[in-house]
Order: C-alpha cells, then sequence, then structure tokens
DNA sequence: CCTGATATAATTGTATACAATGATACAAAG
DNA sequence: CTTTGTATCATTGTATACAATTATATCAGG
C-alpha cells in the first residue's frame, strides 16, 4: 500500500485547478487568499503555495488586489491545440513502441468505459475517459518531459471538450478515433499511430473552435 | 517607470533556478530548506515558495529527507531537443509573420552582440546571447503559451549550451544558422524561418548530444 | 552477525502574527 | 467638474512558532 502523503497544499492546488478549469470560477473573478481559507477549511500556507503554483501556469494572477481568474482564452484555447498537434502525434508514436502490455490493456479498458458512457450520453463521463485516455497515452510514451509538457495543456482544454462531447455525433466520432489510435498502438505501429492522433487532434480542434 | 514589485520569493526562484540549471548544485545533492535560508539571508516562507514552484517543473524533488536537486538528464536532454525541434520551427513561423520591426532590430542587435563575443571566445555570453536572441522568437511569435512551453524547456539547456559553444567551430556554425533564422524572419518568410529554427535545433542537439 | 523494534533527531508541513505594499475613497484645491 | 494629494483599508509578503512526518541511529533478541 502506497502511503505516500498528499499536503493540504497538493489538495487545495488540485481543487482550485479543477474548480478554473472547471469553469467553477469566471475569468476575471477575483478571490483572495482569505476567502479560499474559509472556503476550504485551511490556514493561508496552503492557500498560498497552490494560488502560487497555479499564478506559475498562467491560470490566475496575483496581485494587490487579489488573485485574478485568467483561465484560458479563446486566443489560449487555439494555440494549445495548435501545439498539441504536434506534440501529442510524437507521443503516440513514441507510446507505440513503449507502452507495456498492462497499459494497453488499461487503454483498452478507458475505450469501454467510454463507449459505455458514450451510449448513455452522460458528458461529464466521457469527458473523463477522454483525460484518462490521452494521460494513458503520454505516460506510456515514456518521457517524462513530454507528459509533463502535454498535460497542463490538456488540463486547459477540460472545460471545452466537455462542452463539445454533448453533441452526441462528436462523442461517437471521437470514440472512433481514439479506437484507430488504440488499434495503432496496441499494433505496435507508431506511424499509424501518430497520423491516427493528429487526425484525432485536428478534429477535435475544429470542432471545439466551431462553438 | 515600472516599478513592479519584485518579491523575496521571485528573487529566490530565479536564483535557484539558475544555480540549479547552471550546475552550481549537483545532481543528487540535497539541501534544506534552513540552508537555504542561511545562504540568502531570507526565511522559510520565500524559500518554500521558490522550491515548490522549482519542485513543480521536477527541477527538484522535496521529501522528508530535504530538497533533492533533480536537474537534467541526458535522457531529459534528449526529449527537450526533440520536443523543441517541433515547437521552436513553429515559434519561428509565427514570428515571421507577427513580430514587430522594434523586436527584429532586437534580433539584428542581438545576433550582432554573438558575432562580437563569438570572436572573444566569450562562452558564458555566447550561451546568454543564444538565450536572448531564442526568448525573442519565443516572445515575437505572439502566443503566450508557446512562449510559456518553450521557455522553460531552454533554460534546461543552458548548461549543455554553454558546454557546446565553448567549441569554437559549433559556436561560429550556431551564429550562421540564426543568422539564416534572423533573415528569414525580417523578410517575413514563415516557411524559410520554420525550416532554418528546425534545422538549427537539429544540429544543437547532434553536437550536444555527442559531448 | 543480522534483523527488527523503538526512540531520537532532522526535516518539511501548517498556522498565525506582523510588515509592507498598493488600491480606494474622499476631500480640498484649481 | 476635474484633478491631486492624503488617509484609510484591504490584501499580499514575510517571519516564526508549533505540529506532523519520516529518516536514522540505537539496542535487544535471535
Amino acid at each position: 500500500m502506497e502511503h505516500k502523503h498528499v499536503s493540504l497544499a497538493d489538495q487545495v492546488f488540485e481543487r482550485l485547478e479543477a474548480d478554473i478549469l472547471g469553469g467553477k470560477y469566471a475569468r476575471g473573478e477575483v478571490l483572495t487568499e482569505m476567502k479560499l481559507c474559509a472556503d476550504l477549511g485551511v490556514s493561508r500556507t496552503p492557500v498560498r503555495e497552490a494560488t502560487h503554483r497555479l499564478a506559475q501556469e498562467h491560470i490566475v494572477e496575483i496581485t494587490a488586489k487579489g488573485i485574478t481568474v485568467l483561465g484560458v482564452t479563446d486566443k489560449d484555447l487555439s494555440e494549445i491545440y495548435d501545439i498539441r498537434m504536434r506534440l501529442e502525434g510524437m507521443a503516440a508514436a513514441l507510446a507505440a513502441r513503449n507502452a507495456s502490455d498492462e497499459q494497453i490493456a488499461e487503454m483498452k479498458e478507458t475505450l469501454e468505459l467510454q463507449e459505455f458512457y458514450c451510449g448513455k450520453k452522460d458528458a461529464e463521463r466521457i469527458r473523463l475517459m477522454d483525460s484518462t485516455f490521452h494521460d494513458l497515452i503520454y505516460a506510456a510514451a515514456g518521457s517524462v518531459v513530454l507528459y509533463d509538457t502535454l498535460l497542463p495543456l490538456h488540463k486547459k482544454t477540460q472545460k471545452f471538450r466537455k462542452a463539445s462531447v454533448e453533441n452526441h455525433s462528436r462523442a461517437e466520432a471521437s470514440l472512433l478515433e481514439h479506437r484507430a489510435i488504440f488499434l495503432a498502438v496496441a499494433a505496435r505501429d507508431a506511424a499509424a499511430a501518430e497520423a491516427a492522433m493528429v487526425e484525432h487532434v485536428t478534429h477535435a480542434k475544429q470542432h471545439i473552435m466551431k462553438g
């Protein structure tokens, strides 16, 4: 049993990041440390650590006025997809070479769940399975640097991906694209995996930037 | 006059990041907050903020044992260059489209300084001009996301780039490659800028990974 | 000599008091 | 009415005391 200690600061960071990128706080909204302390029931120290880490990722901005929520602009979103277009293909190709059988099994399971939730039209869980699938690809690539580069970018798109898969036909198309990526990775075909991933990200961008 | 307040935490962060990525602390070395406090003459609070931000970038690891310096492994270095190969071309192409005349003038000036220091065989300053040139390209691209993605990756290579340009022939080759990128950007030729940048990063990787 | 439990010590995690900064409201002068 | 100076207040920045965790040394038992 892994009893790795998770600090309050880590918990606050995860929570705030998810809340902001999930759309709970509006862009431009100004928070204060004390308000967050009261909401979360912790002292300023872990809140400070969390907000400063968020500031480093340009998710909030800290001034004497307070903690301003920056979130993700449409311009950011477009740029994120342009970057992901170039890096996720690389990740898929590496995953095809380096993924363990166990990782491939996890991908398969994730895909089956995605199909299940797609049938139930549960957008939030479809989005979650989407995140998990991409995360598995990043991890399977076996590059810590690539993982650290892609994960924050992917997280920043989560709110928009959820909105996207509320459209059922897009949700089904996304599932098919994921399956194509999976088959190529499972077949250890790096070139096919890269091509499938590039196509997937391209379509995702097209659909998201329309809305 | 911009009298933007720079906190102690920011100063400590910059200092520690530069010291670790510059090679002052060896990989595996274990620091403690108190030691850093004594060295830098500040309390634990700003030191904590700085070290935790460094931990987020995987430059250090914080455990009950202390603050372990991770730095950059050869594997990291290789992966960083593979990623930069894909993103810096994008940045150069965007810079060719979006750079202001002022930014282009700054690039020109930076190049002239690089040439000057290349003549004097001053590796540290060549490395600095190299950093400045790439930073100008990132900024001129006009994408905050791309800037934030590339800058940390570029910083992590600084120690190795310095070692690389201590080889005079590589320093001269690098200067020529920068000039080719500059000319394409100044001519507003995005495709040429991208090609020149990809070639530059490719050569840089080849030279650095040999050493 | 090795193994394991236990006590100790070193380190980070957290809370809070105080300092410094900057924003804001308001009044006085032009 | 606008502007400018000033005082107040809210907020973050910093230092430090205390709690919790974990590594490490020590010792007993086999």
